[in-house]
DNA sequence: GCAACCTTGTAAGGCGTCCTGACAAGGTGA
DNA sequence: TCACCTTGTCAGGACGCCTTACAAGGTTGC
């Protein structure tokens, strides 16, 4: 205690905090995941599964939502594709375009996996108390909206949420 | 809103909001760090200014504090001394082993980062609310400690965190 | 209709970060 | 002393992402 004054700012960093609650709540998916029938996904195929939607994106529209290039959602797309998650369907307005699509396997994977973010956040909310829980969601929705908007549109533009 | 039943997991997943914030803040921080004279230090040095001491450190050790392997670890060592930050000298007590320890530019720069962490912290708080971000940082503390104690062992073992 | 320009997606290659496997040198306990 | 463990390093590779360059297809203005 004698010596506290000479360290002012040795509070973990928070983005540390950030980094460890991101890392253990991934791991908890993960252990979930893995007890499915799509325990081939991996965290980089988020980059896809977090966007798509039911009538086809563009990869450049992926690409700019997830902010990254599109050669590297395009490499994850070939994946997916191999592993039967998504397929690409010739745009019909326009030739140079491709839509991604989710298979009916990836239609399933994409629900799976939303209930299961849901069910691991059940289980933190059982460990760490509701409320806690809730307002911190509450804040980083905020902190989301405002400091990536494009990363999270159902955020920034409420009315397509229900979409 | 007829059809809000279909989606009852359609909120953004917690991993997806800790990612966000955790980029935003780290290029908060990026962008102070860049105005000092320490901008050669990039987010993967961290793993070793996060933990290492005045009086020096064995690679082995700081590999299990970060959760990694002691080759990878021993490369962003291998960084840092070229940078001038750290250097290993012998451990008088062991052959085998080396101490890693901070040159004087090294506490610097270490002292520099832990003081903008706080700079970029307070600036959320004027941002977001001093409440709600202490919540926030409270329940965060308490998730580390549970999920990955040895990652902080500063709130594992409270009784070292002045040392 | 056509030339200049933009957009879409892909191919090729590279970089950074992390891993596994194998090992030499040094410590440790029977 | 011998078998075994620990410490750190070398070599090689996986993975996720980037940059540069380009062909094919739209779009705009004349």
């Amino acid at each position: 205690m004698t010596r506290a004054s000479k360290k002012p700012d040795a509070r973990v960093p928070l983005t540390g905090l950030f980094g460890v609650a991101l890392e253990a709540m991934l791991e908890d998916f993960q252990q979930l995941l893995k007890e499915t029938e799509f325990n081939d996904i991996r965290p980089t195929h988020g980059c896809v599964f977090r966007f798509v939607k039911g009538d086809g994106m563009r990869l450049t529209e992926i690409a700019e939502l997830a902010g990254m290039t599109k050669q590297s959602v395009g490499e994850v797309v070939d994946d997916l594709v191999v592993r039967g998650y998504v397929q690409r369907i010739p745009d019909p307005g326009d030739k140079r375009a491709k839509l991604i699509c989710l298979t009916e396997r990836g239609e399933q994977a994409q629900a799976t996996g939303f209930g299961l973010f849901a069910e691991v956040e059940k289980e933190w909310i059982k460990r760490y108390g509701a409320e806690r829980v809730t307002q911190m969601r509450a804040l980083l929705e905020e902190i989301a909206a405002n400091e990536a908007p494009e990363a999270v549109p159902e955020l920034a533009r409420p009315e397509l949420a229900h979409v």
